[in-house]
DNA sequence: TACACTAGTTGTAGTACTACACATATCGTG
DNA sequence: CACGATATGTGTAGTACTACAACTAGTGTA
């Protein structure tokens, strides 16, 4: 399918290499966007903003599931919560589980508010570039993405979930490890 | 989503809001892949990288330059480039300018490898999943993400330039500001 | 030439993030 | 109930990032 006229496998080559360049574009200025949202907001760092973004998970979360998400030592998920919770962003709530061992963490409706408020600063953010499009070219952007984000959601080794949303992994901030 | 039609003035608005939302879990999506690719790498961290990143333009960068475009203090920069400086990713060069108070800096090769390494990965990550997608809908995003992209460029406030690649603005990774 | 301004660096100080090693509760099992 | 495994928290240490203040050097102008 193809609009109208029958692709050859020459053209499905080209449009392949196109369509990872027009993505690697796009995927440079939504990032910008991201970046914007997520910078209007001082309250957080970067690693406490990929934290709240997990805990937005409607399952619950506990220290160690942060640690592992996250993917840092269990005692750096502990000093992030510490923090967190000092800012009042996130409760532990011992006693929710029935394995005393483990901590569950959630948001605070202050937390909550934090995470959407840096959703909605990107939501404009795209809304003013949509609404620089013509009516086509929306059309157009509604089936292609969301068949890319399907699609994304379903190709391992690309999450699908919110926390990957956090923009970033910090990299080594330290000497540390937390590669892939 | 409908498939071909002429859009009524209703039917864009709907539109409108629907194309913001696939962007924006489209942009959660490609985050997460950009995410990735500067994780695969522990060399640097991500005000590093995103240094390294605006080094990649054309034009010479000065130190100052680093200062404004990641919107951090001049000192903050001198500082940044001593670190890249002695990880052998930028070279101070003196002396090039005609005003020799500024201190222009440049990617060394391996710099400039360290960002190509990073940008192949994300391009290796997409086009895994451009190759799970039909040929009508890879011909779709060409179209659409292309006009997405020229018109991010457009709109104010939104970078268009590579250092968004980056990814994101390290917030405050102190008590400091930085702010947008 | 004197003086203000610009660019960058250095001194100082504080917060964050990271991990490793070790200590403390709990849980599961034998 | 004893014992290993699990989940967190604490003690300790090191690097990064950040900014403000002060200092040096170079530029431009009156």
């Amino acid at each position: 399918m193809r609009a109208s006229l029958a692709p050859t496998m020459q053209e499905t080559d080209d449009d392949l290499a196109t369509a990872t360049e027009a993505l690697l574009i796009a995927s440079r200025a939504l990032v910008g966007v991201a970046a914007r949202s997520i910078a209007g907001v001082d309250e957080v760092t970067l690693p406490q903003y990929r934290a709240l973004v997990v805990l937005m998970r409607p399952s619950p979360v506990t220290v160690g599931d942060l640690a592992v998400v996250l993917d840092i030592h269990p005692s750096t998920a502990t000093r992030l919560c510490d923090r967190l919770e000092l800012k009042r962003l996130v409760r532990r709530r011992p006693g929710i589980s029935t394995d005393r061992r483990v901590t569950p963490v959630s948001l605070t409706p202050k937390g909550r508010r934090l995470v959407e408020r840096v959703t909605d600063h990107r939501r404009r953010d795209i809304a003013d570039i949509v609404a620089s499009m013509s009516p086509e070219e929306r059309h157009n952007v509604i089936r292609s993405l969301t068949a890319f984000a399907i699609i994304a959601g379903e190709v391992p080794g690309v999450d699908r979930f919110g926390w990957a949303d956090v923009t970033q992994r910090d990299s080594s901030a330290a000497g540390g490890s937390a590669a892939s």
